[in-house]
DNA sequence: TATTGTATACGAAACACTTCGTACTATAAT
DNA sequence: ATTATAGTACGAAGTGTTTCGTATACAATA
């Protein structure tokens, strides 16, 4: 079940560099979060993380070599939309077009942003006229 | 600091009832809960929750009565932007439009919803000409 | 008045997440 | 070969959330 993906924000850290760099190992994940992002986490904190995601089913390893290398189990986009319904119907008892409205009114977005959801709205007009 | 309010779960569905309802006691609180919503949380569970909402400051409370009554301490507006900020950072990188566009695509969005989000972008565009 | 019902307050248990110390092991360097 | 380095595994402490039992107080009523 998709709702049962519930990564913790430390999690969703770890995977979003896994997400970017590819297959990665713990100490190459653990510079990255001191180094790239102001966080200051010890390895062994690291590893025990990424542990207990390779547990829960959150990441697959490759533990042939005694370094092992540790690869996201689920796509990033599956996670997001996941996490964007829960979160959705928690902040805003699932009205999406309030939760647009409000990212779109707080948020810098360029042109070519706007331009783009703009198109996705014109097309969905299209494809359901009511 | 709007960056410190991070309400759990649990304390955000209070603050759902309290926003919709106004004033209301424990007992209203609870009821909702458990019949409005499929949850069965015990009476004191939800005191106990609601008590330490009002330690936190994330709720004021009423105690002139015997029975207590509470009102959210925070707007709900405000906290909905904190949370938005927060979870647009943590699952899409800070990119508003990705979550803007997995979010009309995902779900679905009345024409009334999407004219009035097409609105609030040609605003943006009119205001902002690159 | 005695009993019953409904409040609040408090403490502790259960659980999950994060953090870190420490033990152990394999590889590399001297 | 011995030592130093770098990795995994494990356990336990600290913290926060949720849950519930229980003590206590007040109010209504028989």
């Amino acid at each position: 079940m998709v709702n049962e993906i519930r990564p913790t924000d430390g999690e969703l850290e770890i995977l979003q560099i896994l997400w970017k760099n590819g297959p990665s190992t713990v100490r190459e994940v653990n510079d990255l979060l001191n180094n790239v992002q102001d966080k200051s986490t010890g390895y062994t904190t690291t590893l025990k993380i990424m542990q207990i995601m390779f547990e829960k089913g959150l990441l697959h390893r490759d533990d042939a070599q005694r370094t092992h290398i540790y690869t996201p189990a689920v796509r990033e986009g599956k996670i997001q939309s996941a996490l964007l319904d829960r979160f959705l119907n928690a902040a805003y008892k699932g009205s999406a077009s309030k939760l647009a409205l409000q990212l779109l009114g707080n948020h810098k977005t360029t042109p070519d942003e706007l331009a783009a959801i703009k198109a996705l709205i014109d097309q969905l007009e299209k494809n359901k006229p009511s």
